[in-house]
DNA sequence: TAAATAGTGTCTTTTAGACACTATCGG
DNA sequence: CCGATAGTGTCTAAAAGACACTATTTA
């Protein structure tokens, strides 16, 4: 291993953030204000700073923090995107991660600069880099993976009813389910426990019961299916 | 984003080899002949050459090609770790591999150096860096991911018989499996193409159908369950 | 023709989906 | 008490597993 010899890659994060708005699943993009690919609509990211992250969802979590002043929410490297051409200035390598993260905790955007788009419209917005195929390649994550585990209740905040979530699976994976078998499989799965409250959904007649994840829901990242 | 502050990664792969070798899942370990941790069992790695590689899983399989002659195998990214002190040289990056590899495809190992351990002993075995983190992750990963995928497949070469592929599950998933659930839905699946030639196996006294995967089954790699 | 594995057919159990039904509450 | 959604019960269809059975070939 010639040491000397080495150019490392020019290292990022970028994060594709995801939530739920106006029925939709959406991608945050964010404007971008200094070349390379200036102007053109990006996923939010960033350097990785060795001098001050742990790692590099340590980064990501930065930058989130920092560009949306966005604290905790469901963080999971999705791949790493590199080569010669993807970044002018050079060889790069980007690790790329999934947020989810419910709408209501998506407060600090600049209108401007930073905008919602639904996924099927945001791969042919998003012109810097490779990084409409860093959506792709996320959307494709969140349908597979998404559709047999807990990850979409990440999309949720504490104290959703199953009417709720049940229509979040609904978008995330763009079938219709039936509400009888979604919430047999749910329960059964023990991965919810209620909050104690209920509360009446807009339109709704009946107050519906709450939930959150249990602990084990939240790491134990998996089946949970309908479709 | 200031470019002149920023200190790089060092940037590796490391490559989990998997391998079945007398009816156990095994992993290809290497002995490191240079500091840091020379001596140690480690998993083959090398620097990321932005000067000849083309992305990260080029510069994997251009490390098993120079260390083991390896040609074409089933190559994919498992997940990127990094941190300050998971090499005592600095802060790093390695974006790890796991590739699956026919035994009979394995050849060029250096008694000396080369190793190959059964999953389970690995990872005692293992002292270099943090890589019995990466090894469990790939065991993770397998034994998630393959048993609902043509996975395990890759495990063996082309003109492999259902009996073999089944055990080939067997193995991965660590539990038994009805040969005749199997075979209807590997079938079912329509994965598989019998290749015109029958074989007779070690011991059998009926030869059996030979398969390969189909170019669908190599791409398309989900779904084929049983356990 | 016996031994041993390849491969088939079928029964049972489980699970998913469809859908009718009851429950609850605001207007 | 009507309308709308929450939530339940049950029937049906499909899939998974168990396992007995037949088929093929070598020794």
């Amino acid at each position: 291993m010639q040491d000397h010899k080495i150019i490392y890659p020019i290292t990022t994060v970028d994060i594709v953030v995801m939530t739920i708005e106006n029925e939709k699943l959406c991608v945050l993009l964010h404007r971008r204000s200094q070349e390379p690919c200036k102007d053109a609509w990006s996923l939010p990211g960033g350097w990785v700073r060795t001098n001050e992250d742990e790692s590099v969802e340590a980064a990501s979590h930065r930058v989130l923090r920092d560009k949306l002043g966005m604290p905790a929410y469901h963080l999971e490297q999705l791949a790493v995107f590199s080569g010669p051409d993807r970044d002018p200035r050079g060889w790069s390598l980007s690790v790329a991660h999934i947020a989810l993260v419910p709408r209501d905790q998506l407060v600090e955007l600049d209108p401007g600069n930073d905008c919602l788009v639904p996924v099927d419209d945001a791969r042919e917005l998003v012109t810097a880099f490779d990084h409409d195929k860093i959506i792709s390649a996320a959307i494709h994550r969140l349908q597979g993976k998404g559709v047999y585990s807990t990850l979409p209740a990440s999309l949720l905040s504490e104290g959703f009813s199953l009417p709720m979530l049940r229509r979040v699976y609904e978008i995330v994976s763009g079938s219709d389910i039936d509400m009888s078998s979604f919430r047999r499989k749910v329960l059964d799965l023990g991965f919810l426990e209620e909050t104690g409250e209920k509360e009446l959904l807009p339109g709704a007649r009946k107050p519906s019961t709450l939930y959150r994840l249990t602990d084990s829901g939240r790491t134990f990242n998996r089946l949970l299916a309908t479709g």
